[in-house]
DNA sequence: CCGGCGATGCTAGTTTCTTAGCATAGTGCT
DNA sequence: AGCACTATGCTAAGAAACTAGCATCGCCGG
């Protein structure tokens, strides 16, 4: 797991990391392509193994190349990047959070989805409450 | 506004950057009563300037001492800080990640929240679709 | 009036990050 | 088996970030 003392990453790491979670899984020259205006193939790959060192990642053999994948998952990850953005940004109050996504995103969310959304609110409603 | 050379923060700067987000204005002495383990007054101040420089705070006269604000308002912050962890998360779904937020909140979630919550879905479902 | 307090501006040193180059090893194809 | 190709490991130097100290200015109180 990341050391806890290991604050947080450097500028480089974080977007590397943001990218392998967006891919689920890359190789150095997958991450590579990804980095607008990238850096060479080798800096890419002394990232990676620098993460890895930090135990951001870990790498899996796959033929003769490594791919890289996040110690951490996703799911953990995730919620801990919405904590810290709730935090920040919304007094800690996750009904803001989703306020502003709803309205961020009005357009582009489907009946369906909004279905599915009205009966996860319904749900929590019914419970424990 | 900030640079468009300037194309994300480094580690301090995302810090300091959070914290003013969050007091929503604040003097370098009281960003520096936030940071967990500080460094000197004197750093505090010096990385305040380099955010004005770089665009991102100004600050306001008060008295003898400066109070620094973000040059991008919260809420278009929030929304860009929401939309990154959607895409690196969530696969650009809105609706997945409201459904996180959920997941994640639970319990802390008032009755009177998860309605307005419920009242916003319902809003949008009536709009345009 | 003058001394202290609390603020800012500036500058320079150290550490950390970022980068690239070079040497080496393994794989697969002919 | 040998050769080309594509990997990796390592190392070192340049750039950027981070840090702290010192000098200066203005204000308030004695």
């Amino acid at each position: 797991m990341p050391r806890p003392s290991t604050p947080s990453m450097s500028r480089r790491e974080r977007q590397i990391m943001d990218i392998v979670y967006r891919l689920k899984r890359a190789t150095a020259l997958e991450v590579q392509a990804e980095i607008p205006d990238p850096p060479s193939y080798s800096t890419v790959r002394a990232l990676l193994r620098v993460l890895e060192g930090k135990g951001h990642l870990r790498h899996e053999q796959d033929g003769p190349r490594y791919v890289f994948v996040p110690m951490v998952p996703k799911e953990r990850a995730s919620a801990n990047a919405l904590e810290q953005v709730v935090r920040t940004f919304f007094d800690g109050s996750t009904s803001q959070a989703m306020a502003a996504l709803l309205d961020a995103d009005d357009r582009s969310l489907s009946k369906t989805e909004l279905d599915r959304l009205a009966k996860l609110i319904a749900d929590a409603r019914k419970e424990g409450r």
